[in-house]
RNA sequence: GGGGGAUUUCCCGAGCGGCCAAAGGGGGCAGACUGUAAAUCUGUUGUCACUGACUUCGGUGGUCCGAAUCCACCAUCCCCCA
């Protein structure tokens, strides 16, 4: 639908957890000489691969995959969704530079929003003492006070904002603080007019959610049979989880802790896993199920791997670019 | 064999004569979300002809104007003494 050819046309791949979002992307890389871009706000760690499910050189059939991998989980500055848009958007130049199609892939929502439609967050020191004085005043005259104040600053970022969401309260306190500027108005204007690329976003549904959660639980036993356990303890040991505050709220690791602490059985620990994925899961099926742009490819029946094949490439042929 | 304690809505668990369709949590379902996002937060959760009515608190039968709450018996489970 768009008659703008000087656009680069790229594909993304979305959907829940263990939908079957990695070997679909690849599946296509293969079909139209691409290579893979993650999106994916976990795998980019480095060493976090079984519990994030970061496909191996097996899934991966010899297509290159960018953005996996490659993050220091011990670094302390951490990895943000501005640094992801940066990094995504160099990337894909690359490869339609190298006359490759970009097929992004992954599950976070967030990141894929940004990269399309404007992630250019103006860079922003954040002030961790502020933040502790405002997490401190919420507990102790309560969010009310503390979302009375936001209202002073950015009385549009307060009407958006829930008052019990104390975490994001905080975080627009302190960008209105640190800028100067409202956040209400920062994200305006951060927000591209238009998506740069030519964009089909195919998105793997199941109608039956039973269907995704059975997947899903059976995913967590393989990621056991692989040596989750070992990952976990490894990373632990390493000190990721307290050092990188967005590594540590990966849901895989964390979830075994009571385990390793022998305050709880393993089993219980696994399923609590299993539960928090499936969580994660609807959060995401709720999140990609309010984007105009993503065209559905329905999993429920699907059996065998020509069937999505020929599925996706219908899609493929038929996607009109919603941007 | 004797004594004591339990039994609550999908689960856990409060309630101990009216303000109870019954707190709270979990789970389920639905949703919000561009700046920590695999995070954070919200709504809803007996049935229906839904500002009201109806069926629920192990079972049956009582007491009472009124019972999940009191009494009797029955069933099941737990603990203690033998």
């Amino acid at each position: 639908m768009n008659n703008n050819i000087t656009k680069p046309r790229i594909l993304c791949v979305v959907g829940s957890t263990a939908s079957g979002k990695t070997s679909l992307a690849v599946e296509l890389a293969k079909r139209f000489d691409g290579e893979i871009v993650s999106c994916d706000s976990m795998q980019i760690y480095r060493g976090m691969n079984i519990g994030t499910a970061t496909p191996d050189e097996a899934e991966r059939q010899g297509i290159p995959h960018h953005l996996m991998d490659f993050v220091d989980p011990t670094d302390p500055r951490g990895y943000s969704c501005a640094d992801y848009v940066r990094d995504a958007r160099a990337a894909v130049s690359d490869m339609l530079a190298r006359g490759k199609l970009p097929v992004l892939c992954g599950g976070t929502g967030l990141y894929l929003d940004a990269f399309l439609r404007g992630g250019s967050f103006e860079v922003t020191d954040s002030d961790p003492t502020l933040r502790e004085e405002l997490c401190a005043l919420a507990e102790r005259e309560g969010v009310e006070t503390l979302h009375a104040m936001l209202r002073e600053l950015d009385p549009a970022s307060a009407e958006a904002i829930h008052p019990n969401n104390v975490k994001r309260v905080v975080r627009a306190i302190e960008i209105c603080r640190t800028t100067g500027r409202k956040k209400s108005e920062l994200d305006r204007e951060s927000r591209e007019p238009e998506c740069p690329y030519d964009a089909t976003v195919i998105g793997l549904r199941y109608r039956c959610r039973r269907l995704l959660y059975d997947r899903i639980d059976r995913r967590v036993d393989i990621m056991m049979g692989q040596g989750l356990l070992e990952e976990t303890q490894r990373l632990r040991e390493m000190g990721v989880f307290a050092v990188c505050r967005t590594a540590a709220q990966a849901i895989g690791y964390k979830e075994l802790f009571p385990y390793l602490d022998g305050e709880a059985t393993l089993q219980s620990c696994v399923e609590t896993l299993k539960l928090a994925t499936r969580h994660y899961a609807k959060r995401q099926v709720t999140w990609f199920s309010a984007k105009p742009y993503v065209t559905w490819l329905d999993c429920d029946e699907i059996r065998d791997g020509t069937e999505v094949v020929k599925k996706f490439e219908e899609i493929v042929n038929n996607a009109q670019t919603l941007f």
